[in-house]
DNA sequence: GACCAGGCACATC
DNA sequence: GATGTGCATGGT
């Protein structure tokens, strides 16, 4: 990745979002995201992480792979109960058997499970589509988009709200899109840098950011943190 | 034992 | 429209 240099005083506070890139990407590395070794185990891993450890998605993953099961025709062809108890280190395990049956569904019967044709349609096509499916919000569409099929999309999640709500570049009333609107605003149109920039949050929101304390600690604290939010 | 984790849909007001 | 709640396992 280019490697950009960027003085977090010199470069003034309208662009906040690239000094905390640089300096996460200082501090941490790259990540390496995401995790999965084809674009149709990301997917089911944008589904089964939600609201869950990853290394318990992990364990999902692992036995539907043990199971020969992670293809979107075995997903089809398994019952409720078989993918549940599949997925069970997952959490929520009912709900997500019915999430990722009601995905693989749409990708089986609209685009006959290849990731190629929904390569060929435009970001805001593939949100709305994705979208209209049962089971997938926008973070969850946005992970797909970007982590999946590679397309220019930025992933905003709760440590992303926080981040930016306590960096002051966001409203507390900022939603998802507003907040989303925000990011790409402000970062070049880059696949690899949205990539690479959510992980980071993630990754810092894991160790530093959590509701409160703020922590002086954090590579983002000498960026006017608010210590006390 | 409490709390948290890479959300989402639905009910209720 | 805003807020509250259910969904559930596994690590700290």
């Amino acid at each position: 990745m280019e490697n950009l240099r960027i003085s977090p005083m010199s470069s003034s506070t309208d662009n906040k979002l690239m000094c905390f890139y640089e300096a996460l990407l200082d501090h941490f590395g790259p990540q390496h995201w995401w995790p999965g070794q084809s674009p149709f185990e990301v997917m089911v891993g944008a589904v089964l992480t939600q609201n869950t450890n990853w290394s318990n998605v992990e364990k999902a993953i692992k036995n539907l792979k043990n199971a020969q099961a992670l293809t979107p025709e075995r997903i089809n062809n398994l019952t409720h109960e078989e993918l549940a108890q599949l997925i069970r280190p997952a959490g929520y395990f009912n709900i997500k058997a019915k999430r990722l049956k009601n995905f693989i569904r749409w990708f089986c019967s609209d685009y006959n499970a290849s990731i190629e044709s929904l390569r060929e349609l435009s970001v805001d096509r593939l949100r709305e589509e994705l979208l209209s499916i049962n089971g997938i919000g926008r973070e969850t569409a946005d992970s797909i988009i970007l982590y999946a099929l590679e397309k220019l999309t930025f992933v905003v999640d709760t440590y992303t709200y926080r981040i930016l709500l306590r960096h002051g570049c966001i409203d507390p009333d900022s939603d998802y899109e507003r907040t989303k609107e925000y990011c790409q605003a402000n970062l070049p149109d880059d696949i690899a840098l949205y990539n690479e920039l959510h992980a980071l949050i993630v990754r810092t929101g894991k160790i530093h950011c959590k509701p409160r304390p703020a922590c002086l600690e954090c590579p983002l604290a000498r960026f006017s943190h608010d210590v006390e939010a």
